[in-house]
DNA sequence: CTGAAAGCGCTTACAG
DNA sequence: CTGAAAGCGCTTACAG
């Protein structure tokens, strides 16, 4: 295949036409030497009008810096489209590409591709927003200097459970408000449908959840709570469907809160085939805002999750990270309850 | 930041390691030159061993191909994601660097956004997974010197309608067996929520109930078939919910053919709360198989759609594009229907 | 079958 | 404040 085209301009092309060499056009671009404002006009005029675009490759080489980063994803969460998208736009406009790859199978294989992918040299910076172990992860209080060669990995969801604040993909906390309030409406029976015990967010809704009945227990306005478990541990609404399907003919009334929207639908279609109604004998929540959960009868409460503000934030921590500067603090939540029919009547604070 | 690291092994490095030249190194490993294969041997053993890698960068400039594609996605249909997966997946294997961008906007936004993609020159070829006016799409008939300096730019869901196969992600082929096997199930009442018009696939799916509905007037047996029109125009569930609250109080019994399921979730919604029964007094189709529709109640009828797959052979035809060869034909359907509750009772073929 | 040499387009000490 | 020169790590005609 034989390609005729003018070859794109080079620096060294806006140098002559400037009248200037090409050291002068580096400077002008990257605003790095020091050189006269007209000069400097003059050069980005002249770029300018002949289209100039650095090559990225011949920079790259140059300065040992590849400028990409890669985020790794999981074919089966949906919404880590719109995290994607988050990541994807803080990288743009911090000057990186961003190369997502798409990895599968089971922690140890996934972990196993982030690392090759690490060990490749051919990003600056691996985000993960699947659970990985602990160990790829880049320890980012360790000296610059024992990372040779390797780029620096940050996941989406931290593995330091201590570090969770308000303003993380998994912090916890609607969780302490379904309960308080279901408490509140006269409910007493619980039950958690947990996800799998890999995602940091799974874990969190199920420590919580565990921690919310504790309290209530201790609470002699509602010590006559009780829990029926915690069931599940996968995110198919299969699985939840069979977990109602073998609860006791007495579990209702019932509470459930389930780890997201998907396991919350399965929990309704259980109820359903019990013949239990819902929010009568059984409420339940959910969790992410899936768009399709506002029109199911009942219609679902839920968690909000601003999931592209997460990945820009991931992306943030990220960033600063490959620049070795300190991470940033964003605790604003990206978590927000919606209210709707699924856990009937309430009076919410 | 001062980073105190061994610097990878180059070429070079592999090169006096092997007791060759540079030049053999780089025969041996892209299999290009005449090089016997005793010395490819020993060569590609030493570059194991020092754990060489290519620097891309160098590669790039000197063969003048970045060995980049860009794959541009919307940030609100998450199935995206999947199709994200399959394109990432054949590039990958192709021995391309993949890079994901958002693009968000009206059509004429969008279309924008792709043609600086195309013309940045970073990317030998852009697939985009959303809608995009037609002139930004490479036209591959032509001679490639007329392509000079951009980007192969391939659309997901090409414009071409007539060059619509059932291999296709937006093969409409599914809406004429809903439509023909509710006919045949005694129902003569329809009514189509469509999706937005920029979509080819939605534009499909409306064309092809058109069509149906066309066929059913001219056949005596079913010449009493009514149509109460194609509303809605959006993804959004809630026009579709509030098409049904506009509907006259006589409109069922009523078989409604939803451009996807989302849309099919919000006619559900709609219809309930005007206290028609499903699949009693309305029935309704969706598309795509969102994890949820299967715990409704009804639980939905859909297309079961192989996005993975989708976005597979999209990338196969952008690979194929970019090294200027014809496109692979790849006629094996990636659609396949679900029946479920939503639709009644059926005698299905 | 193998090697010496040039050059891809940048950036960056260094000299002026 | 500006320019000449080197060099990043590859690939590829070309010579042997």
């Amino acid at each position: 295949m034989i390609r005729i085209m003018p070859n794109p301009p080079t620096s060294r092309d806006v140098a002559r036409l400037a009248g200037v060499s090409q050291a002068t056009v580096s400077y002008a671009l990257t605003g790095r030497g020091t050189i006269s404002a007209a000069t400097r006009a003059r050069v980005l005029q002249v770029a300018e009008s002949v289209g100039y675009r650095p090559n990225l490759a011949a920079r790259s080489m140059r300065t040992r810096r590849t400028g990409r980063l890669a985020v790794v994803s999981g074919p089966t969460l949906d919404h880590q489209l719109r995290v994607l998208a988050g990541a994807g736009e803080v990288a743009t406009a911090a000057g990186y590409a961003v190369e997502t790859r798409t990895v599968d199978g089971d922690v140890e294989e996934r972990t196993a591709r982030v690392r090759e992918l690490a060990a490749a040299g051919q990003h600056e910076g691996v985000l993960t927003l699947v659970p990985v172990l602990a160990d790829v992860l880049t320890d980012l209080g360790a000296a610059v200097a024992d990372r040779a060669g390797e780029s620096v990995v940050v996941a989406e969801a931290t593995f330091d459970e201590h570090m969770r604040s308000a303003g993380d993909l998994a912090d916890a906390g609607p969780v302490a408000v379904f309960v308080e309030t279901l408490l509140a409406a006269g409910h007493r029976r619980f039950l958690h449908v947990a996800g799998p015990d890999q995602y940091v967010s799974a874990r969190a809704r199920r420590d919580a959840y565990l921690a919310a009945i504790d309290r209530a227990a201790a609470d002699p306005a509602t010590a006559d709570v009780v829990s029926l478990g915690v069931v599940g541990g996968t995110w198919s609404p299969e699985d939840a469907r069979l977990a109602v399907q073998a609860l006791p003919d007495d579990a209702p009334p019932l509470a459930v809160v389930a780890a997201n929207d998907l396991l919350a639908a399965g929990v309704l279609r259980g109820a359903a085939e019990r013949g239990w109604s819902a929010p009568g004998d059984v409420v339940v929540t959910g969790w992410d805002a899936a768009a399709m959960g506002a029109y199911l009868t009942p219609s679902l409460t839920t968690v909000d999750v601003d999931f592209t503000e997460a990945g820009r934030r991931a992306m943030r921590r990220l960033v600063a990270a490959v620049r070795g500067e300190p991470a940033p603090r964003q605790d604003a939540a990206v978590q927000r309850i919606v209210w709707r029919e699924s856990t009937g009547p309430l009076t919410v604070a």
